[in-house]
DNA sequence: TACGTGCCCAGGCCCGATCA
DNA sequence: TGATCGGGCCTGGGCACGTA
């Protein structure tokens, strides 16, 4: 790891070789801050239930960031998290080569996955988010995008030396406090649905621990997703996923309960127990408002 | 070893069509 | 009207090979 002064009086974080453990960031894996479509998405997301407020929006050059580009902040998350447990100082400022970061994330080195790496970062640098989430009230949103900005590294005769980016300040602080990190699975990275993602994700923000699982509404979930597709064929497509139990680590069913209408409900393989018949059975207990 | 190129095929979200 | 299906478009996977 090499450290010098950046002209911008961030220090540059050489970016650790190895295989660490992917971290993701709470947030992240509960609301809707991505597309899950493979396709270029401009409809911006609105999210507000609660005091949560998100409202997510898209250049029409670029499109929205999508849950395949999240890819990119969990291995950036997990270089902060890893630096800082080995007694290195990160930085928002880091900097890689695309090799490393497309091995980490599980994807091919071909032009066409570096090009795509870098479609993958002008969509993080292009779209905005504005949020409630940490804010002191939510009439005060923090308005960013998941890069502040990204250059391609070169030498004299123009060979690459890798990429240097810049995590917001909101992402990083959200790294750093323990509290709002999770280490993921290293299947995540072979789900290729991004419907099946943004569930795995939202399974393990809040399932993890809970030895009997969870339940949610399906209405709740869909909203939760910020799919475009209506909620009919939100549930289609979700008792597909049910269907192939293709989520690491855990097991999924869908039930019909009476004044609920139709729930999911997920746990833990080792849990080996549902909801149904659970303390938890019926309500979600980390005291959000979905 | 790290990185870059090219090709083909598989698979998924979205949207519209179809069916009961 | 709601459930299901299928095509379009786009992205991911895999492989062989080249280059510095």
């Amino acid at each position: 790891m090499s450290r010098h002064h950046h002209p911008e009086q961030l220090q540059l974080f050489r970016a650790l070789p190895g295989d660490l453990a992917p971290r993701d960031a709470q947030d992240l894996m509960s609301y809707p801050f991505f597309s899950l479509a493979k396709s270029k998405r401009l409809v911006p997301i609105d999210y507000r239930v609660g005091s949560i407020v998100i409202r997510v929006e898209a250049v029409p050059e670029h499109g929205m960031a999508t849950i395949w580009d999240a890819d990119v902040l969990i291995w950036a998350a997990s270089q902060v998290v890893e630096a800082r447990d080995l007694g290195f100082q990160p930085s928002r400022l880091m900097a890689a080569t695309p090799y490393e970061i497309l091995n980490f994330i599980g994807r091919g080195v071909s032009l066409r996955d570096y090009n795509r790496l870098k479609a993958a970062l002008d969509r993080l640098q292009s779209t905005t988010i504005a949020t409630s989430i940490r804010q002191p009230t939510e009439r005060r949103l923090h308005r960013f995008s998941w890069i502040n900005e990204w250059k391609e590294r070169a030498d004299g005769n123009g060979r690459a030396l890798g990429l240097e980016l810049i995590l917001p300040d909101w992402f990083y602080s959200a790294v750093l406090q323990d509290a709002l990190i999770l280490t993921i699975d290293r299947a995540y990275f072979s789900l290729t649905g991004g419907l099946e993602r943004w569930l795995y994700r939202l399974v393990r923000k809040h399932g993890g621990r809970q030895h009997f699982g969870w339940t949610f509404e399906l209405t709740h979930l869909h909203a939760k997703s910020g799919s475009l597709s209506p909620l009919k064929h939100f549930a289609y497509d979700l008792r597909e996923i049910v269907r192939r139990q293709s989520l690491p680590g855990y097991r999924l069913a869908l039930e019909e309960q009476p004044r609920r209408g139709a729930v999911l409900c997920f746990a833990p393989i080792d849990g080996t127990t549902f909801a149904g018949s659970s303390p938890t059975h019926g309500k979600p207990t980390t005291g959000e408002k979905l």
